[in-house]
RNA sequence: GGGGGUGUAGCUCAGUUGGUUAGAGCGCCGGCCUGUCACGCCGGAGGCCGCGGGUUCGAGUCCCGUCACUCCCGCCA
């Protein structure tokens, strides 16, 4: 017989009597009678009761295991008495009674319950991870994660694409993020620096005349965490085609996206999951800032914003009437069924409106076919009708207002279109709603210094290429530049490249980069693309949302198997580390300054 | 870098307007128990109340500072 095992533990059923079997795992727990005691065994197939008496020589060692330890049990599988079945474990209908036993590696007392859905510390949690990961949970949530890369990889595999490795020590990247810096032992001075994207590198494939590209590639940013990033470092869906439109990349990873969350959505829950069906809705940048508030809107919130300028205009609302005259805006977010709540909510509205920076929000309450409330009796007749229409409202409906220049109130439009949806309990469950965000700006101005820059991607293609940007006002340039979002959570950032030397001077030319500065610091790519390179595009999803979405969890740790805590650290292992001098001195490096110094 | 929340037993938490000996559940140790499955019953150990300072006759509780964890803003092409 195998030394540790001649079945798992969660494959033994009634046919299984009188056979005897080898299992080993952990003791998920224990009940002690004193003189009978059962054992619940553990491994990750499931849980097999095991019982030993005081007749048995390995009682006392039974006994003295604490849970968590590990045996490798032996002896004959038993049919449970109809009284002792239990029916919640497919196991449960029989029990393996101990005849020969081994300790393999007893526990010693837990920093964290193991078999409790209790909550624990964060800390503790990330410092003993391989007990935190023992639970079943994080485990379920780290096994979906391993599914979800297979099917990815298969996906894209049957599309056409293979799968490349690009370097992790490469060359510092000056745009973006802050970089990690690794310092090179044979050139004193000099560093390598960690990729926060494999992005130069898909482009080189591209010019090598590899046709798709992908990798579940590692990207690594020294920026601080938020709940849904992790500090340090991540996982992209990295894809690249070459001779591709838009519209090809969209063709080429929807299914992958919809056939993934089709796979693995209802992980963990009894409802079936909807995913929007193919092809994505496509949204315009300008139309979703304007109708949702936000590049990355939440579909699943049925409420649409609308641009309400003239129903203010030239009006006795003095305050609204002025900034429309100054060049602002007003928009409406309705509030459906809202009339029936209480003064209250209104005010609280208007309160947490101010918590976000804003004067206040004012409301119409439309009930008995009139407008009520603060503002209403300025939004009269003719105005209140074509606020109905702007704003599709009814009666018993109420609609907020956000006004200010077109940026600020579509921002605050957004945060309340989020908030009264969740008030409200409007957001829809049990959805994955995707669509693209299509026809980013390529420039934008700085609100400071009025400067013109590069809005997202500066190597994305401008819609209209060279000719648009030789006769165009940069503002109005649309770039070849487009997002996955889902449930309001950004997927990926991706474009069709520009391919093309000259029109990526000219491109950098506007945002006020001359000619050397764009040989130089991407030299790799601008040279490559002297030689003949084909026209490309790409995207690249984040694997770690992606898997948060599906396990339904808000925090990305809830998906990473050893994540680092929000101050980049991992508290495990004990990283990051002072190195000692001996070791600073082969890479030429001197004694660090210390924190108050630098 | 800034703001909010939290910090009490190994773990999760309670702790009244400041009041005498700081509690509970789980875990741990000991005892009893041969059909439990979150086994049950009895007993016990375990606390720098994050740390430092202050107010007070008296501080887990109030004030100031600081540290840790966490969420958010900045940042993340």
């Amino acid at each position: 017989m195998h030394p540790y095992r001649s079945h798992n533990c969660g494959e033994l059923r009634e046919d299984h009597a009188g056979e005897t079997v080898r299992l080993s795992g952990w003791i998920q727990r224990k009940r002690d009678h004193g003189n009978l005691l059962f054992v619940d065994l553990r491994d990750p197939f499931g849980i097999t009761q095991c019982v030993v008496d005081t007749s048995s020589p390995h009682f006392k060692a039974v006994e003295g295991a604490r849970v968590e330890s590990v045996l490798t049990v032996t002896g004959p599988v038993v049919k449970r008495t109809a009284e002792t079945v239990n029916e919640a474990i497919p196991t449960g209908r029989i029990e393996v009674q101990i005849a020969e036993l081994v300790v393999e590696s007893p526990a010693d007392v837990l920093p964290l319950q193991v078999n409790s859905d209790e909550d624990t510390g964060e800390d503790i949690r990330l410092r003993y991870r391989y007990l935190d990961l023992r639970r079943e949970k994080v485990a379920r949530n780290i096994a979906l994660r391993s599914d979800v890369i297979s099917s990815i990889r298969r996906r894209m595999i049957d599309q056409g694409f293979r799968e490349f490795q690009t370097p992790i020590l490469t060359a510092s990247s000056p745009e973006g993020a802050r970089d990690y810096l690794v310092p090179s032992r044979l050139h004193p001075g000099k560093f390598y620096a960690l990729p926060q994207a494999p992005q130069q590198f898909k482009q080189l494939l591209m010019v090598a005349g590899f046709d798709k590209y992908f990798q579940i590639a590692p990207c690594f940013r020294d920026e601080d965490a938020r709940a849904d990033r992790s500090p340090g470092e991540f996982y992209q869906l990295d894809f690249e085609m070459a001779f591709a439109t838009q519209d090809d990349v969209f063709n080429a990873i929807e299914p992958v996206i919809a056939g993934v969350f089709e796979e693995f959505a209802g992980f963990n829950r009894e409802a079936p999951w909807a995913v929007t069906p193919t092809p994505f809705p496509r949204i315009p940048y300008a139309e979703a800032l304007l109708k949702y508030g936000s590049d990355k809107p939440d579909l699943r919130n049925p409420i649409v914003i609308a641009d309400v300028p003239d129903v203010f205009a030239g009006s006795d609302f003095k305050i609204f009437a002025g900034l429309v005259e100054k060049g602002g805006t007003v928009r409406a977010i309705p509030a459906p069924g809202a009339a029936s709540q209480p003064r209250s909510w209104f005010d609280k509205m208007n309160d947490w409106a101010r918590e976000e920076g804003a004067p206040g929000l004012g409301y119409i309450v439309l009930e008995g076919g009139e407008g009520k409330g603060p503002i209403a009796k300025f939004v009269a007749g003719d105005r209140l009708e074509k606020l109905k229409e702007l704003a599709g409202l009814s009666d018993g409906d109420a609609v907020f207002f956000s006004a200010g220049d077109p940026g600020a109130a579509a921002d605050l439009a957004g945060k309340a279109r989020t908030r009264i949806g969740q008030d409200l309990g409007l957001i829809a469950q049990g959805r994955y709603d995707f669509c693209w965000i299509v026809d980013y700006p390529m420039y934008e101005k700085d609100k400071d210094t009025g400067k013109i820059e590069f809005s997202h991607n500066p190597f994305s293609m401008p819609q209209g290429e060279m000719e648009a940007l030789e006769t165009k006002d940069p503002l109005d340039i649309l770039a070849w530049q487009y997002d996955i979002v889902c449930n309001g959570v950004e997927l990926s950032s991706g474009a069709i490249r520009n391919h093309r030397p000259d029109i990526m001077v000219k491109a950098f030319e506007i945002a006020g980069y001359d000619r050397n500065t764009v040989e130089t610091e991407f030299a790799g790519m601008f040279n490559a693309f002297r030689f003949g390179a084909p026209p490309h595009g790409g995207s690249a999803p984040g694997i770690d949302r992606i898997v948060m979405l599906l396990a339904d969890e808000p925090n990305i740790r809830e998906v990473i198997a050893f994540p680092m805590n929000q101050r980049a650290e991992d508290l495990m292992m004990g990283a990051p580390a002072e190195v000692d001098d001996a070791r600073l001195k082969e890479l030429h490096l001197r004694k660090v300054l210390p924190p108050k110094a630098s």
